[in-house]
RNA sequence: CGCGGGGUGGAGCAGUCUGGAAGCUCGUCGGGCUCAUAACCCGAAGGUCACAGGUUCAAAUCCUGUCCCCGCUACCA
């Protein structure tokens, strides 16, 4: 395989505030089918991700989990790096901002860059939030008050370094614009220039004197480094850069090909970080990708509302793969994508199990079923054979196209229009007939040899985007992964070879109402768990004395009142439940509804849900037993109102006769109530 | 009049730069087939391309105006 040169991309670093979502997570994962696609395709790859882990925010979150700084970030790193392995990514570094070899270099850079005067000491302007301790800018202001506690700002200076960004300005500008390609998706570059570049840049603060957790500045050690220096240049760090003596793996990587960051940030790098870099007299990055957003059904992630989803639920769910091809597959290039449980299944479901994993099963079958297993290229071919070969051996090159500009979404489509061409040339030559007659058995050879090598080809391309699922294929297969030299050439697998006896299902058909279920139990824990982490925290705010205990009960219930219109604390999340279909008016009528009251209940002792209620509706009396014992004891059932379901078939349950329903609503999260009538009416009373 | 992006059959998107028969994936319906994971293959239905006006032989595409959605707006990681 032909070495074309080195290739350097990194992700952006993860912030160690928490836990990242599956948004968060895609990038890891677009990163990687990136590295391993240029791995693939000849290149030198050096592959960097990491974590961001200082700041303010840290220290506060440190104090809400009653940890030191070092010990929440050494666990919330673990937890991203484990979440990075879990999703089978292969950077070649995972660096962390506390690492002793980044922060040594990002003191020495702070303080070459104040040595010749890109750095100066000024003073930070703001409003200032005496009960957050934090600064904020105008715009930032709700009402001219504290956007985080709704208290009162006042203007306030601390002392503060300074980043002279207006000196580099005019160069950035002139890079920018005769640099097309240095600003991806094109649209950000307008942004970037009208919003800031051409207005003016302001000073970049660089320093902060109200917290501590950060590194310090070496010369005046009342200052700790802020934010962006200390996170963006991870990106020359974890290759070695010294202000000194770089190291070799450095002078080899730099400048690097490609930066993938989220789409919030780019200002950040497509300023900031050049404009680091000129100072320091670096080349800048070839490229800089800001990439969208993966939304849930429309909506940013948040915990309060309970919708976030997480890469290890989905791969709890679906698998690695699956939830690999999933966000790579639904990410579009210039806009946010969508990601919903619905949509997850039809797309693991139509793409993954029948089109590829279908697929495959049906091809290895075959050849069991007609030839042992032995595949053999008979060379008997028929002008439909052309096509054929020309989609699979064409695919390398229209890949290699979208890859060429980030765009894996589309990729992908591209790949598997192969194995839905494969698909068809099954039903084109209709190997089950050729079965039949003897005369064709060599015909039948060949058609299953060039499905096989297709599929060959076929996987070569995805094994990037989904090597575990590679893998399987060819262990099926019985041979190894294709280089990609090799994918214009058709008729490159050994013939003669047997695959196995006994093909597995790559990827099973999924029942969408079971992963709903199951969502909805994912769900309802999370919203759970945020709930707890709350109160966990504010008891921790209170034991460090950064919160009054008044403060916190007012917090607890701003929250619960902000969460909805109910008296729980859960209200604001609601149920959704799957669209049954429309009933005519003579479909509702055959349900006869009824005020019952329960004059007497009590448990079923054999039971772990039941009650068994005698229920009166009418002059009648009937005994009607519901599942419902974990919400409510008999003494509170008795003399409720409720709402029967009248003429349902009578059933038996645990022994006893049941003649009829009482109506419970059920929320996502399992929680029961009875229906009960506003207002008294009389026992019998028809509900229409 | 702060900046930028978007509004295309039921859903998710491409097409707009460079005007020339409205496309893809999923879903729905009908047919075929039986090697296979109720799969695969073929076909059909379904859109006044947000709205209004203009340029043109011709507009989803260019111009003008209006409405709606989203992101950013400077030190927040």
């Amino acid at each position: 395989m032909q070495n074309k040169g080195k290739y350097y991309l990194t992700t952006a670093i993860a912030y160690t505030s928490g836990k990242p979502h599956i948004g968060n997570s895609y990038e890891i994962v677009l990163a990687d089918s990136i590295a391993r696609y240029k791995r693939a395709d000849g290149y030198d790859v050096h592959f960097q991700t990491g974590s961001d882990e200082h700041g303010q925010k840290i220290e506060t979150r440190a104090i809400e989990e009653g940890m030191n700084p070092k010990e929440f970030v050494d666990m919330t790193a673990g937890t991203i790096k484990h979440l990075w392995d879990m999703m089978n990514t292969s950077y070649d570094r995972f660096i962390r901002t506390t690492d002793e070899d980044h922060e040594k270099q990002v003191q020495k850079i702070f303080k070459r860059l104040y040595d010749q005067g890109d750095i100066y000491k000024g003073a930070y302007e703001g409003m200032y939030c005496t009960e957050c301790e934090a600064f904020y800018t105008q715009s930032q202001l709700q009402d001219g008050k504290c956007p985080v506690c709704g208290g009162d700002v006042h203007p306030e200076k601390e002392e503060a370094y300074f980043f002279k960004m207006s000196k580099y300005a005019q160069k950035l500008i002139d890079h920018i614009n005769s640099h097309p390609e240095f600003i991806q998706p094109v649209s950000r570059k307008n942004e970037m220039m009208n919003n800031f570049l051409l207005p003016g840049l302001q000073d970049l603060c660089v320093s902060r004197t109200s917290f501590k957790w950060g590194i310090p500045v070496t010369f005046d050690t009342n200052h700790v480094i802020y934010v962006w220096l200390d996170a963006l240049t991870n990106y020359i760090t974890g290759i070695g850069y010294d202000v000194d003596n770089s190291s070799e793996l450095y002078r080899k990587n730099w400048p690097a090909d490609l930066h993938l960051i989220g789409k919030d940030i780019i200002r950040f790098h497509t300023i900031y970080w050049p404009i680091f870099l000129m100072a320091l007299g670096e080349p800048l990055p070839k490229q800089i990708f800001g990439h969208p957003w993966l939304l849930q059904g429309g909506e940013k992630m948040s915990k309060s509302k309970g919708n976030v989803i997480y890469a290890d639920d989905l791969v709890d769910l679906f698998g690695v793969d699956a939830t690999r091809y999933f966000v790579l597959h639904e990410m579009p290039y210039e806009n946010d994508g969508v990601i919903t449980w619905e949509l997850m299944v039809e797309r693991i479901n139509s793409d993954l199990a029948n089109t590829l994993g279908n697929l495959v099963n049906r091809t290895i079958s075959m050849s069991n079923k007609y030839f042992g297993g032995v595949v053999c290229d008979k060379k008997v071919t028929d002008p439909v054979d052309d096509d054929l070969k020309a989609v699979v051996t064409g695919a390398y090159k229209i890949v290699e196209e979208k890859m060429d500009e980030l765009r894996v979404a589309d990729a992908l489509t591209e790949i598997f229009s192969v194995f839905k061409r494969l698909n068809k040339y099954i039903d084109e030559t209709t190997p089950w007939i050729l079965a039949k007659d003897e005369a064709q058995h060599d015909r039948l050879a060949t058609v299953l040899y060039n499905l096989t090598e297709g599929i060959c080809i076929g996987t070569a391309l995805l094994a990037p985007f989904l090597p575990e699922t590679a893998e399987r294929i060819y262990a099926q297969l019985k041979t190894e992964c294709r280089d990609f030299d090799t994918l214009e050439t058709f008729g490159l697998y050994p013939s003669g070879n047997q695959v196995t006896e006994t093909p597995e299902i790559l990827f099973a058909r999924l029942d969408k109402d079971e992963i709903l279920a199951k969502a909805a139990e994912v769900q309802a824990r999370q919203r759970k768990e945020f709930l707890e982490h709350q109160e966990k925290a504010r008891r921790n705010l209170v034991k460090a004395g950064k919160m009054t205990q008044e403060e916190a009960d007012a917090q607890r219930k701003a929250l619960a009142a902000a969460s909805g219109e109910g008296e729980t604390a859960d209200a604001g999340a609601v149920t959704d439940i799957e669209a049954k279909e429309i009933i005519t008016y003579d479909d509702f009528a055959k349900c006869q509804f009824q005020v019952g009251e329960i004059i007497k209940c009590e448990e079923v002792p054999k039971s772990k849900k039941l009650l068994c209620s005698q229920v009166r509706v009418g002059s009648q009396v009937r005994q009607i037993l519901s599942g419902i014992k974990q919400y409510y004891s008999p003494e509170e059932m008795v003399g409720k109102k409720v709402m029967v379901l009248v003429n349902l078939a009578p059933r038996e349950m645990a022994g006893l006769k049941s003649e009829g329903m009482l109506l419970c609503a059920e929320d996502a999260e399992g929680k029961l109530a009875l229906m009960t009538p506003i207002s008294d009416v009389q026992p019998g009373a028809e509900i229409c």
